[in-house]
DNA sequence: CCCTACTATGAAAACGATTACACACATATG
DNA sequence: CATATGTGTGTAATCGTTTTCATAGTAGGG
């Protein structure tokens, strides 16, 4: 039998567009709609009819309705993504490697970005499980018993970046690790009064972990940190200044800030210029994250290069390979990053 | 009636997990799934059965599959949003904007990142009309004649974001006149060659305007461009360094170099620095942006300030507003943003 | 030659909402 | 009093797929 060819007639759908369905497709080749969702989804079908299909398609240029296919099969294909900040080099750096291998494997994602409000984060990981998304990348920062409770009991799977829990699958970086080294090597070739600027202990990998890493590897040096030289920033440049602006007023003998965070680290060395004359601080001041845009403007402070993009990459190849059922044994895990100081 | 409680009944969903769909909250309540429906949409309902619903639901946890409602209403409270390349400043601000209002107003952000392929760019376009978003918001680069066309004959809503198309809503900054003041008012206090490096013409408002724009005003200042310093980097700091590189080399009087963007102007920055010592660089080169962290670290370089941000809240909003269909005259058009010029 | 096993196929039943329709009652309008 | 008009409600059709089921032909193994 030959294609039927005639006045193509299209159904008006409610809003108004031309559509082409599945059922116009089956009639145009002469066959049932089963047997085109077979030809599309790779069941039985014979080679003249898959043929006859083919031409069906192309000619009436039908794409399949993913919501129809969302409904009936429970699937989405769109990964949802929540991410503390959208505008922070490292974040952004994650969710490109998230979004190269959502592409790659026919992925979408479904971005929310929670502007460092912990509340948000919870509600986001509620609104997606609920439905439209088949699983979750989570960049982390505060993990709280609240957090806990709601990855446990999330009904798709999740992958959480750039913490550690247990229990839950994790790509991360060793930051104690990191900060121990960095702190370790600093403390060799410094001299005088160091200072640390962290962020707050409740993230515990740019809080905890850097801050009592980088003390210890001080203190295996045999220059120990001052706990009166700490204080805390909240990842912003403008916080990093101003922590630095009060630490050289009240201890201006200070002679070096180690910082949780690179755009601190920025914030810092704009201080330290403003005080003690410009180009003074970059060689007074580190960071963690290795910002590209300090390591060209400053020629590099010592700091930690982490492969944030790296680290979206597994964290959605680890994802997709549990929802693709791929090679059952690479299902979610854990995974450690390496790290590597630059600088010093 | 009062609320038939008991041993609640829960259906297993294919892939495994609880779910409890509006029939049953219906059955709960003593009504049909259309009361449940009106209810929940805003229809006629009575008090009384108002109430009994809500507890129904309350009881349940009931959440409406959103895939469900998708097919039925074709519209999946889903914006499409492609940017040129996540990982970059002006990018991520833009879609932290758009991020804001989308939440506030009940939708969500699919996100696709082009990676500075054109191609992509109209592949997107093509799969997101094709279903599943509601509209679309194009970040732009270059603007093709396929380009054009994609727009044009795009099923959804669609605003662009940074470039000016006749016929299409767009929400641009005037990147000619910020550019013509730009170099009018850098011609009156610089004295020597100045040089420029731009982006390609293909990307009409950071290629072609701001070039064209800043010649001009150095041209009305008297001090006009000469044709042979200038370069074409690619967005990148790296090219930015590699083209001021090749610059000071070929041309080793020339004593200011403008860029079309500040990260160029980053690597130009170090580039100065490199070949004349360091901080040299800092008075002797412009932008395009208002990067923060080139900001802090220089105390600024001359550039233009946009509101990156706004642009994402003001496209998003005149999208939305079309699509909720609020008050007939806030629709798609065109608006064009103020700039502002630093340090100059 | 009987029994499995595999390939092909279409009819029809899901998936879980929204909504057109039909009906019922109330109140207002002429 | 007849007729609109506005509420309130349930039944059933619908959105466009995928998938189960029933059925059949065709080989291959014994």
């Amino acid at each position: 039998m030959s294609l039927r060819m005639g006045i193509m007639v299209k159904a008006i759908s409610m809003t108004g567009v031309l559509v082409v369905k599945m059922k116009d497709v089956a009639e145009l080749a002469g066959v049932s709609s089963a047997a085109v969702s077979r030809y599309l989804n790779g069941g039985y079908i014979s080679a003249d009819k898959a043929e006859r299909i083919k031409h069906a398609i192309e000619l009436t240029g039908y794409v399949r309705s993913s919501q129809a296919r969302a409904l009936r099969t429970g699937s989405t294909k769109l990964i949802g993504v929540i991410v503390p900040k959208i505008n922070s080099e490292s974040v952004s750096r994650i969710t490109a490697g998230i979004g190269q291998v959502l592409g790659r494997r026919g992925y979408q994602m479904l971005l929310a970005n929670t502007d460092n409000a912990a509340d948000r984060e919870l509600e986001y990981l509620d609104l997606f499980q609920n439905h439209p998304v088949d699983g979750i990348v989570l960049v982390a920062t505060m993990i709280t018993d609240e957090h806990r409770r709601a990855i446990e009991s999330c009904r798709v799977p999740i992958v959480l970046i750039g913490q550690h829990v247990e229990g839950a699958a994790c790509v991360y970086h060793d930051d104690y690790e990191a900060a121990f080294e960095l702190g370790h090597a600093l403390a060799g070739r410094l001299d005088g009064k160091i200072a640390y600027i962290g962020v707050t202990d409740e993230d515990r990998a740019a809080g905890f972990d850097r801050r009592r890493g980088f003390e210890a590897g001080l203190r295996a040096a045999g220059n120990p940190l001052d706990a009166a030289l700490i204080r805390l920033g909240s990842f912003t440049l403008d916080s990093g200044y101003g922590a630095a602006r009060e630490l050289l007023s009240v201890a201006p003998d200070v002679s070096f800030i180690a910082c949780a965070t690179d755009t601190m680290a920025a914030g810092a060395l704009r201080a330290i210029d403003e005080v003690r004359g410009m180009g003074e601080g970059i060689h007074r001041v580190s960071g963690f994250g290795d910002n590209a845009f300090l390591r060209a403007l400053t020629g590099g402070i010592p700091t930690v290069h982490y492969g944030y993009l790296t680290s979206g990459v597994e964290a959605t190849n680890m994802l997709l390979n549990t929802l693709d059922g791929e090679e059952g044994e690479s299902g979610l895990k854990t995974l450690k990053l390496g790290h590597q100081l630059m600088n010093v």
